[in-house]
DNA sequence: AGATGGCTTAACAATTTAATAATCCAGCTT
DNA sequence: AAGCTGGATTATTAAATTGTTAAGCCATCT
């Protein structure tokens, strides 16, 4: 699934968030590159280019604002994921920084876990426009920009969950997705749903497109088949 | 994939709450190890390396904390999961517990049930699915992605030890695999089962192929050959 | 407030797979 | 040739996984 790990810079002048983070989103699987101030994000910026960074505001030498506002000038950086690590209370900074073209904020304090999710979250979305064309198999249509399915040109309306589910497996038509595969993807790491709760959306699916695309693999997952 | 039951490593004072966790966890599925102070903790988990540590933040002997940071000192438990129990209001051990390198909190008190579905997810996230390529011999293509076999250009359903099994002998065309191996491998090293099985596995594996992919090496085990 | 739709879960049914035991068979040994 | 030995086969049983239905919860809409 993931073909390399994705690059992530992360700059605060404290030691011990930077490892703490720096800790937990290796263990994650993440590719971590930290900096201690303004000049030195800079510099690992140029030298990394990270898939994603974070900026504390407040470090020596710039901040993050400035180093953000520098990163957006510079074309390499124009579509970089940037966001912002903020004390919860400090509301200006949300305002500065969005001026100068932020992604999001993180606000602290924030757990480890909460970090993670929270840069899972960035990448998923960020991933999304990506698989935004429309996928087409034999007589079935999906259309992820409009979140719909039209089995032989007959538009069917799916749930959310159910709509993305089915676009999830069929974005490899015959490649097994394993269940956890689907927890993660689609529910997210974070979140806690029992196994039945897949089985009934495939039914759901399978159901209302009414033709049998999804390949039960026992013990293993489910597969986009036609 | 290796079936073998993940262990758990529970640290608390209060036997009631081991006790009720315990018997939750076990009925899940879950090899289960209990101390009942940081001395036992620390002991336990060398004798038992676990996957996965449970630590109550307020221990006699060493707290929770200690335990967690001896044990990262450790090689072996450098990147073992190690979760605290901490009071919902004890803030502070939140802190300190982050800078020796918990990997998540679970605040008390908590039910049974939410308790299984933590460990659940702590276990379904640090999952990542390993690259897989297809091999290929001869007029056979096992594809590891789809859990499916191909013999001549029809695509053959093997059952999930089958498959494994097939794409295990054929990962090195030509050599044996003692059955001892193969048990190890397939089953995993702490099930036991006996050596029929493997026989009536490889048997259905050359009947749904149709062609004898598996050569028997009497008295030492199989190998894939074609 | 009441109604609606989506999501999740519980409970149970149905299905599939795995493991075991019993039997059969081929090749050797003596 | 009769008796071993290890493997193959078949049938049977046990276990695990998935499918299905109904019901509850929650947020949103009317």
């Amino acid at each position: 699934m993931a073909p390399a790990a994705k690059k992530i810079l992360i700059a605060d002048d404290e030691p011990d968030i930077l490892e703490i983070i720096t800790y937990n989103l290796q263990l994650h699987g993440y590719d971590v590159v930290t900096a201690k101030d303004g000049d030195q994000a800079l510099q690992k910026a140029r030298e990394t280019n990270p898939d994603l960074i974070i900026l504390d505001i407040m470090m020596p030498k710039k901040n993050g604002i400035e180093v953000c506002k520098i990163l957006r000038s510079q074309p390499a950086f124009e579509h970089t994921l940037i966001v912002f690590l903020t004390a919860l209370s400090d509301e200006l900074s949300h305002v500065k920084g969005l001026e100068f073209g932020a992604d999001d904020f993180i606000s602290k304090p924030i757990s480890p876990k909460v970090m993670v999710s929270k840069v899972n979250a960035f990448f998923r979305r960020v991933v999304k426009p990506e698989e935004t064309k429309a996928v087409e198999v034999g007589e079935l249509r999906i259309e992820p920009e409009e979140y719909m399915v039209y089995y032989k040109g007959e538009p069917i309306t799916l749930a959310k969950k159910e709509f993305e589910l089915l676009n999830y497996l069929a974005s490899k038509p015959g490649r097994v997705f394993l269940r956890n595969e689907i927890l993660n993807q689609i529910w997210g790491s974070e979140v806690i749903v029992g196994d039945r709760t897949i089985d009934v959306h495939i039914r759901k699916i399978r159901q209302k497109l009414g033709v049998d695309c999804i390949t039960t693999v026992k013990g293993v997952g489910y597969k986009f088949d036609i």
